[in-house]
Order: C-alpha cells, then sequence, then structure tokens
DNA sequence: TAAAAACCTAGTAAAATACTAGGTTTTAGT
DNA sequence: ACTAAAACCTAGTATTTTACTAGGTTTTTA
C-alpha cells in the first residue's frame, strides 16, 4: 500500500548511529540491535546491502564495527532507503529502460515518473547530518 | 518496497474507460474485466471502496453498470488511488493524529511527511482528464 | 587463545496482496 | 411474468513479500 518498510526505518535509524560516532569509533551491530530494539542477524542483512553500496565499510573482531565512508552531510535519505529498499520507483513499470507498456500509450506511466522524481528529490535532499541535528 | 499496488492500476485503468464514456453510457464490469483483462470480482471490490468514496454510482439490472459522479476534470488520481489503496501516507507514522514515536524526538518524521505531501500533490495534480487525453 | 565482531545461507512465520467460489438482489427488455 | 445481465456481498485461499531465526564460518584484537 505504499509504504517504506522496516528495512528503511531501520537502516536510517542505524545509520543515524553511525552518524553521530562519525571520526569517532566503529560501532557493532550486537549495540545497535540492543539499543533500537532490533534483530541483529536482520541488521547484518541490511548492513551487507549498505557496504556493497558504499556508504559504510567494516572492521571485523573485537572492537569492530561498523562505520561510515562518507560525512553525514554528503549521505542522504536516498542512498540508504535505495540501498536496503531495493529502489524508490513507486511502480514497477518505471525503470530508466521503459520496458512494459510504454510503447502502446500508457496512460500511467508519465504520472509514476513524477511521483518517482518527487520522491526520490525530497529523499535526496535529507543528509542523514539532517536526521541527526 | 514502496509500490502502488494492482489496485492502484486496475482502478485508474477502469475509471479511465468510464470517463471515456461520460455523459454517454453506463459501463459494465463485465466489460471492464473483459477489455482490460482483469479478475471481474476484484474489480467488484474496488468498485465498491470508489463508490463509498463517491467517485461513482451504479445502475443494476441488464444495461447497467457504473458512472463517473464528477466529471474526468474533477477526479484526479489522489482521489482514485486514495480510495482504493487505502492511503497514500509513504510510512505508518505519518497520520494528521501523529501518534507513535513523535513526542520523543523522531529523526525521520519531517521526511515521511514531506515525502507525503510530495506524492499527494503530483496525484492531486494528475486528473482523469489528463489520463485519457 | 578466547571473545567479539563481521559475514553467510537457508529456512520459516507472519502479513499483505490478489485473487476465487458461490452466492443474493435488482432491473430492463421480451 | 420470466430471464438475462448487471450490481452487490462474504468468506475462503493461493501467492508473494516481509521480517525474522537458526546455525553456522571467518577474522581480529586484547
Ligand atoms: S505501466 Fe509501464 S509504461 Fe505503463
Ligand atoms: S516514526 Fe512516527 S513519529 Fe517517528
Amino acid at each position: 500500500m505504499l509504504k517504506f518498510t522496516t528495512k528503511a526505518e531501520y537502516s536510517l535509524r542505524a545509520m543515524a548511529i553511525l552518524a553521530k560516532n562519525y571520526k569517532k569509533t566503529a560501532v557493532s551491530l550486537a549495540k545497535i540491535a540492543r539499543e533500537e530494539k532490533i534483530s541483529k542477524v536482520y541488521l547484518e542483512q541490511l548492513f551487507s546491502k549498505l557496504k556493497k553500496n558504499h556508504l559504510v565499510t567494516a572492521n571485523k573482531g573485537v572492537n569492530g564495527g561498523y562505520i561510515l565512508l562518507r560525512s553525514p552531510e554528503n549521505v542522504s535519505a536516498a542512498d540508504i532507503i535505495e540501498a536496503t529498499e531495493g529502489s524508490l520507483e513507486p511502480f514497477y513499470c518505471v525503470s530508466p529502460k521503459g520496458n512494459c507498456c510504454a510503447k502502446k500509450g500508457c496512460l500511467t506511466r508519465k504520472m509514476w515518473i513524477k511521483v518517482h522524481q518527487g520522491i526520490k528529490i525530497t529523499l535526496e535532499n535529507t543528509k542523514l547530518s539532517d536526521l541527526i541535528k
């Protein structure tokens, strides 16, 4: 029903914690899981995606944890949500390739694209630094 | 994953057909189901909501069917999608009452509200008449 | 060398979505 | 009056997605 899932919520909250510790310490998922009351293994799955998208890096071992790769001013909510939710496209048809029914004068395609742009712009303009201040 | 469902797609396509027949004839769901290859009973469920939201009216019996209550210029995609999908709110917290974690200085609430406004404005500015021309 | 961290995969429970089955009620045309 | 075609209604179900668990391994530092 056009809802962001917990993936967006959890990853934003977790990334906000990393932002608060930027240039200080790495933060372990065990700590985040405890503080935010989120399943640690579920967080691992989200952070695997955040890492693949070059938003964070990780240190293994004792006192290890995750670290932001960019400063909180340079990480947007769009970056995070796209990484964990998969995409911001509000309908299956809104892809750069323009597959689906586009050829046959689709009624709604233009509208989905506008909605997509709106969501994207709002989330791109919200940075991690905005969330934590 | 922040997607509109088939409810939005089907109801927009069906309402576009009613718009094309505005001031002409009532259109039966059997016809729409045939033309658009959508389950008739599923359409019935969607139209029950559209009717409750005063977007259409119905004639029973032979030659009956559904009719737009307002002109295509005065029915927006937001009207239709809100009726069938339930709401346009992109996160559970974005309600007029502002329940959930709002009190404790929530990080993301402001952002969800902006996203919601953006979606709403785009869909309100798209009328049925825009879709069929 | 032990504890604590990341990292990995497959399975599963719960919820939402997209239907179907099987009716009844109403109405217009014959 | 009868019949076909329409709306209208409810409960059930199949499919898909989401959210999470189980049960590990690998790596690193104290
Ligand atoms: S739904 Fe994809 S182009 Fe129309
Ligand atoms: S998620 Fe609802 S106010 Fe923060």
